[in-house]
DNA sequence: ATAAACCTGAGTAAAATAGTCAAGTATCAT
DNA sequence: ATGATACTTGACTATTTTACTCAGGTTTAT
């Protein structure tokens, strides 16, 4: 069970520009330099957050990206979710009425792994872009 | 961030071997046809489980496994621990004082993953196998 | 005009996963 | 004794996923 690349940079990059993100537009080669992430990597990634419309981007010389929302309406799950970095636990299609086994009944652990998807994905439900500038700034005096 | 398989059907064999193991071993066999399990893939996932001492081997014929201690004291998290199923969700060495930047200061997000590692980590924590065995005998009154 | 920066899609090397395969050894029922 | 059952071990491999890179654009401030 281990976190991705795609989602840990997202959050990274996005933390980084709710940081500096007061007047002007932030660059992804600032970005980049900044986290140490590669510029094109950044790129596919920003692409998928401007869809889901967490991010807008400013076109030409000077431009860059800016937040969309309020650091404090951007919450981690909204992150994860427009990159593709989704929380799977179960084996079996959730919707379908088939458990991971091809039978009529859903196996032994199937509410066990529910259980544990919902809990991780109550932990990205509560936590916000906010929570981690602030706590970063707390830190920082 | 996915539950890999080797976790999954530890924990599905196991759930089986607590059902089952009331009077007599239960041999793979039984298990890799009840929950559709390849015994070959059973044996490696088995052969750890011993060597952490969750389950016991009874060789010969009408052998099989039992379980080592009682369902109550089998947390998910020795199950996962025994077959390497971690949950890993910071970048950098935890002991290490150096970032996954490689500066010296822990990068903007490490807090946020270690807390998400802590709550997962309370989850399996919790919950046994017999927790497993007892929701499932309550689902089928 | 030109340079900074966004935009897009394809392609690929490496790592991890999810197994399979082969060749055993121990034990018990008969 | 002996054959069948079942555990034991280690190597091997195909597939999938990940984590990027690369190449070629378009837009816009100066
Ligand atoms: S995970 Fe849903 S039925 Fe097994
Ligand atoms: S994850 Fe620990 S410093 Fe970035």
């Amino acid at each position: 069970m281990k976190l991705t690349s795609k989602g840990r940079y997202a959050v990274m990059a996005l933390a980084d520009l709710a940081r500096f993100d007061n007047i002007n537009p932030v660059s992804l080669r600032d970005i980049s330099l900044r986290q140490g992430i590669s510029l094109d990597y950044l790129e596919q990634i920003f692409s998928k957050l401007r869809k889901k419309e967490i991010v807008q981007s400013v076109r030409g010389i000077q431009g860059g990206y800016i937040l969309n929302k309020k650091a404090k309406e951007i919450k981690l799950n909204n992150i994860f979710d427009a990159v593709d970095e989704k929380v799977k636990t179960v084996k079996c299609k959730k919707e379908s009425k088939k458990g991971c086994n091809g039978k009529l009944t859903k196996c032994l652990t199937h509410n066990l792994w529910d259980e544990l998807e919902n809990h991780i994905n109550n932990f990205f439900n509560e936590k916000s872009l906010e929570d981690l500038v602030k706590d970063n700034s707390e830190k920082r005096i």
